[in-house]
DNA sequence: GGGGGAGGTGAGAGCGCTCTCGGTGACGGG
DNA sequence: CCCGTCACCGAGAGCGCTCTCACCTCCCCC
């Protein structure tokens, strides 16, 4: 087994079973309109040499590569590091596996990788790709929109100005906030502070509007920018302490701030949730049950997500295949309907801390 | 843009250039014995035409695809969701962009899926593969031994009797374990227990080796086995204390599972260090640094594993393409040395826990 | 009973690239 | 001055597949 056995072709399978290439061509992609006993000799020969049809030659006129691409664009190692892409990338590949492509997996570093991505993608070695780009200068989703390659994105992105149909698919960030925010009033809370996430990111800019939904103009005293993490949530709750020793409710833009905001709370001796109420988002389970008090959360279904990524953009694949014009964004209007953003839908979860 | 536009082929840069398809090819590929002016000229038509090379073309020539699978077999999800994969494949990402290789993700669920990344492996879509199996008893690697792709493995493989030569890439668990352990006893502690990993993964069984190195037959009183996870944690230490209340020191098999011993340590009112001494492993920052006290604990470079795997396997490639008989192994005995398993060496990390 | 379909099957032309191999010009030595 | 050498370049043959046609049976219907 030291050299590579040359692998058999459809020439060799069509020899074995005594037909031309073009039957065993359609036998394996099908068999559509070969007869039944033809069908049946060519699958054997298929079988007995272990013919695996090869991806390159098929690619080269089929024009198709059955993989997309998935470009995660995170410079900040924190980010990476948590749970939320392996989830997303779970949720992608169970999708991508069940309709037979592969996944191609694009971490971009810094600005530079960015001209090389862009370079992939506008070389025609995917069908389709899927974005996640979390802030909202980057300047990825731009180059990758010109590239001409039907894309989706994770979240909506932070130029989406709603006049260019960029499709994507996002949590119900601002839903979700004001759901925790009103549970946290409904508890009969007056003063209900919010930490927020890094601003320049949509998701974070979203849960801060949602708190505005229902705060009002609670004024700037009770909100904090924070940065998703919990030694941000820590120097942030600090902050709001010594500004606003009244608080009796926090609204954190994620679990893992809320984790440094119960450290501190504890630290300085407020009970929770009896003196300060606190509320997470993400539902991070490892971080949210293991907390002390166990957090009450927004769940959003990351693995969902991804999922639902996938199907919106190889059906937009299929429309092109099928002959529809779809223009770069996946296919918009189209019989069948129109490929549209997607706002999933978040969930409080009740534990102890709120 | 509703239509691709048809890309540009070697034949029209030729044709720009005014030289032939050979030429271009030889310029697009580094350029050696073109004489200058010529290269020149095709250089700035590619520029002007916007030429990229067809892949599929390339390969189905050359049958080099200059991408590489990484394997992650992992059923189940708590293992995945931790940020361990994902620095993992950062590292792999990084070395993989450094040699103009692609990353095709393939996650496996369950057992069916095997057989799938098996067929995908030997149909001879990539040219190597990086291979995670935690699992002793994981048929996954012994299909991919036998699928004939050069494969370089992350972490010892569970059935590496040492006979077969595989090559992979490993943390020194139990060189760490023991670091961890000689740091308790040094520390004056004489009960020092060990709460394990899965014992079927061989990290885990390492570490527990690593653990008797030091503390001799101390007894499987000391020794309880746990599933890495918090909860996990809290209930191997609510045991150890009911059997064993004069414990005094705690190696814990990775920091998720310590962070579950310090919390049922705070709950029963244990100081640690003071009364109980606690060392975790993998020094995941965002946990190790986030406990209560901060975590004392071995440091893995995850990253610079991804690093190496994805080296050892890409010098494999080239030996490979470079003629000298390589076997399966990714090349064994070659000049320049056998391309043999690495391990990693970790490093004890200080913090408050002990 | 013959003509027209319809349903199967095969021949052949590429897809865009690499790579071998033969040709060509410049140059130096005999 | 001629020929061998060398460095460079182009022609052409595929790589393994799909897909369009043309062809060839049958079978059905008039």
């Amino acid at each position: 087994m030291s050299d590579t056995v040359p692998r058999p072709t459809l020439e060799a399978v069509a020899a074995r079973a005594g037909v031309s290439r073009a039957t065993v061509s359609r036998v394996v992609n099908g068999g559509d309109g070969v007869r039944e006993p033809l069908v049946e000799r060519v699958r054997r020969a298929v079988e007995e040499l272990g013919y695996v049809p090869n991806q390159a030659a098929r690619s080269l006129v089929t024009k198709r590569h059955d993989a997309v691409a998935v470009v995660i664009a995170e410079p900040e190692t924190r980010v990476f590091a948590d749970p939320f892409f392996a989830l997303q990338l779970r949720g992608i590949s169970k999708e991508l596996t069940a309709h037979d492509n592969q996944l191609v997996l694009l971490l971009t570093e810094g600005r530079d990788d960015h001209a090389r991505v862009a370079r992939y993608l506008a070389g025609g070695h995917v069908d389709g790709a899927l974005v996640f780009s979390l802030h909202v200068d980057d300047p990825l989703p731009g180059l990758i929109q010109g590239a001409g390659v039907p894309t989706v994105f994770g979240g909506r992105p932070g130029w989406g100005d709603g006049t260019r149909d960029v499709v994507y698919v996002d949590s119900d960030n601002r839903g979700g906030a004001r759901a925790a925010v009103r549970h946290l009033v409904g508890l009969g809370r007056t003063r209900v502070a919010h930490i927020t996430g890094p601003l320049d990111q949509t998701s974070a800019a979203d849960r801060l509007q949602g708190y505005r939904d229902v705060m009002g103009d609670a004024g700037p005293r009770l909100v904090v920018e924070s940065d998703f993490t919990p030694g941000g949530g820590e120097r942030a709750m600090r902050d709001l302490l010594d500004r606003c020793p009244d608080v009796d409710a926090v609204f954190a833009a994620n679990d893992l701030t809320a984790s440094g905001v119960l450290r501190v709370l504890r630290e300085r001796g407020r009970r929770v949730p009896e003196d300060v109420a606190v509320v997470g988002f993400d539902d991070m389970v490892p971080v949210a049950e293991q907390t002390d008090p166990p957090l009450t959360t927004v769940r959003q279904d990351i693995e969902e997500m991804g999922r639902i990524m996938t199907r919106l953009l190889l059906r937009g694949l299929d429309r092109r295949n099928t002959g529809e014009a779809a223009p770069d964004g996946v296919g918009t209007t189209a019989p069948g309907g129109p490929v549209l953003p997607t706002v999933l839908p978040t969930t409080l979860v009740r534990r102890a801390s709120a």
